[in-house]
DNA sequence: AAGAATGTTATGTA
DNA sequence: CTACATAACATTCT
């Protein structure tokens, strides 16, 4: 379910309703027990999203860490909370809100150097201050591969997934199968800026919309689902009408308009 | 009601 | 070592 932005909304959504005051930690389906237990009763320090990555430090040297991956979901509940909905793994609450987390395929306590070490494999992370974007430039230039492949690897760029990297190359006009390295140096700062502009875009709204509310004729609130974006899993340029390509790549598919985006 | 789904990791191959 | 392919995994939503 989640690219980058969603990660980075749910924790400033964890955050501000979790932040500061003693959390209630459970495991209701117990499969995540011990943890839960050590959890239990201390305040969320800080929550913090690295790519796709989510981390919550409670200041005892523990440090949550999820990995929400194709179907993980943490869903707000109110306090006190009702019963659990499906398969809940881990259950945190606070007097604002209560977090259900269920599907995850990472839910653990590390410490603070294995965050470190976690985040050390990912790439800059264009959703953060703190991101080099002087030394991603410098990996582009120097890679082969195709730019659709490029950017769906989170040791690169963090936080870019699936429907991201089609819209943001749309975006750019620049076909995904072009070597990384072709890209001029101002290509490379427009595919930058643009996945800038368009994952805060997403955390803004809570969702991904990528398309032109003045080409859609309707504020991005208000547009169809089928509105929201250009090339992803669509048969048809939404700009120009044109059939799209499909091709795989990285392991799954990507979409793009051979006209908006020539090779 | 079966299948798709905004993903990662481990493992194998060339 | 790199690039690429494949499988396994987890649950919800349509």
């Amino acid at each position: 379910m989640p690219e980058g932005h969603t990660i980075h909304r749910l924790a400033r959504d964890l955050q501000r309703t979790l932040g500061g005051a003693p959390v209630r930690a459970t495991s209701p389906q117990g499969r995540f027990a011990e943890g839960a237990d050590r959890l239990d009763g201390h305040p969320l320090v800080a929550a913090e999203a690295w790519g796709k990555y989510l981390f919550c430090d409670v200041g005892t040297g523990d440090v949550l860490h999820v990995h929400l991956g194709l179907i993980g979901k943490f869903r707000r509940r109110p306090s006190p909370p009702p019963d659990p909905v499906g398969a809940v793994r881990l259950r945190l609450e606070g007097d604002a809100a209560t977090w259900d987390l269920s599907g995850p395929t990472r839910c653990e306590l590390v410490t603070v150097d294995e965050q470190v070490a976690i985040v050390a494999r990912l790439g800059a992370d264009p959703l953060r201050r703190d991101a080099d974007v002087d030394a991603t430039r410098e990996r582009f230039v120097r890679s082969g591969r195709p730019v659709g492949a490029y950017l769906l690897d989170q040791s690169v760029i963090a936080g870019i997934g699936n429907v991201y990297r089609a819209e943001i190359l749309f975006l750019c006009g620049i076909h995904p199968t072009r070597p990384a390295r072709s890209l001029s140096e101002e290509e490379f700062d427009q595919l930058w800026s643009t996945t800038v502009e368009q994952l805060r875009l997403g955390v803004r709204m809570g969702r991904i919309v990528t398309t032109d509310p003045d080409e859609i004729g309707r504020p991005r609130s208000r547009m169809r689902s089928e509105d929201r974006l250009y090339v992803y899993h669509r048969d048809h340029c939404r700009r120009c009408g044109t059939e799209l390509e499909v091709i795989p790549m990285g392991g799954r598919p990507i979409w793009c308009c051979p006209v908006c985006q020539p090779a």
